[in-house]
DNA sequence: TACCCTTTAGTTGTGCACAACTTAATTGTG
DNA sequence: CACAATTAAGTTGTGCACAACTAAAGGGTA
């Protein structure tokens, strides 16, 4: 129980969240000029990956997966289907859900994209065991946030 | 140098770049709920903060703080000034630079914030030495991948 | 002094995140 | 079966991030 409010937490707890803000700016610069030649943003790399991985899916479990909703995802959908690297199309077994799937041009990218995770790997400066330890501890963090949240919203 | 192209290490970075994304927006949303009686956004927080801290300052050194240009902080002041939080007035030494300075109700805020930092504290469940810990690595991280930003701007 | 270059804010346009809402389809229950 | 509740996707509106640009002031040098 190491929650005494001490006076220096509060400081090192607006630094944290600073730096988590900043830090994953950072990232998304890197990310935006690595990707410049993709023509794709740093959000639908993100998708682009998470369906290179498991092929199709309903918009609602690709939300899943990047953890955002349709409000979010419809637009960024769209301009990704305008650019001719998706296709959308109504569930024939249930109306309401909309199947995403690559198509062939979404498909090739696949390959200019194939050197992109090493680049930035590169960029930054982590070794594999740095990486996996950051890794979980935000993965642990963003479960803990999630679920304080989530409580609260339940309490309330 | 442990930057050898296996393919896990594509695969983490996929999941690092991912988490750390996902981890700030788990955080925007906790803030948003504890700033809700404030009436402040999460990036009009850490404008205050920097504000509280060292008082009035031109909007040039509070972007340095903030890592933000003038694309982002001079709508965000407006609206901020609009709320009567700040004030903004053109220097007398330098007619380029505009001073930002807390109004009484801005600096009165100040009370009403003071427990903000304890609760987000406590919904991210990391004792001080983990908070420490984590903000030092990803202070690191973002120094690197700026000056691997600002390297690869230079050679091209 | 005249000119160029830099610096500081601000504006415009695009895209993402999210809350609140709408629409349409499905599910559950009396 | 009828109808309320739920679910999936989309829309609208607000705010942030950032690139590209403009306007105006300052500084340096021929």
């Amino acid at each position: 129980m190491s929650h005494q409010p001490r006076p220096d937490l509060l400081r090192l707890d607006l630094q944290l969240c600073f730096t988590l803000h900043a830090a994953s700016r950072a990232f998304g610069g890197v990310y935006r000029r690595v990707l410049r030649e993709t023509e794709l943003t740093y959000p639908q790399y993100l998708a682009m990956l998470v369906l290179w991985e498991h092929g199709e899916m309903p918009v609602k479990k690709l939300g899943e997966y990047l953890r955002l909703d349709s409000g979010t995802l419809s637009p960024l959908l769209k301009r990704m289907q305008t650019a001719g690297l998706v296709q959308r199309e109504r569930s024939a077994q249930d109306e309401r859900s909309v199947t995403v799937r690559l198509t062939a041009e979404g498909e090739a990218l696949r390959e200019k994209a194939q050197d992109i995770p090493l680049k930035v790997g590169e960029a930054s400066g982590l070794d594999m065991e740095e990486m996996v330890d950051l890794r979980t501890r935000l993965q642990r963090l963003t479960a803990t946030l999630d679920a304080a949240l989530a409580e609260e919203a339940d309490g309330a």
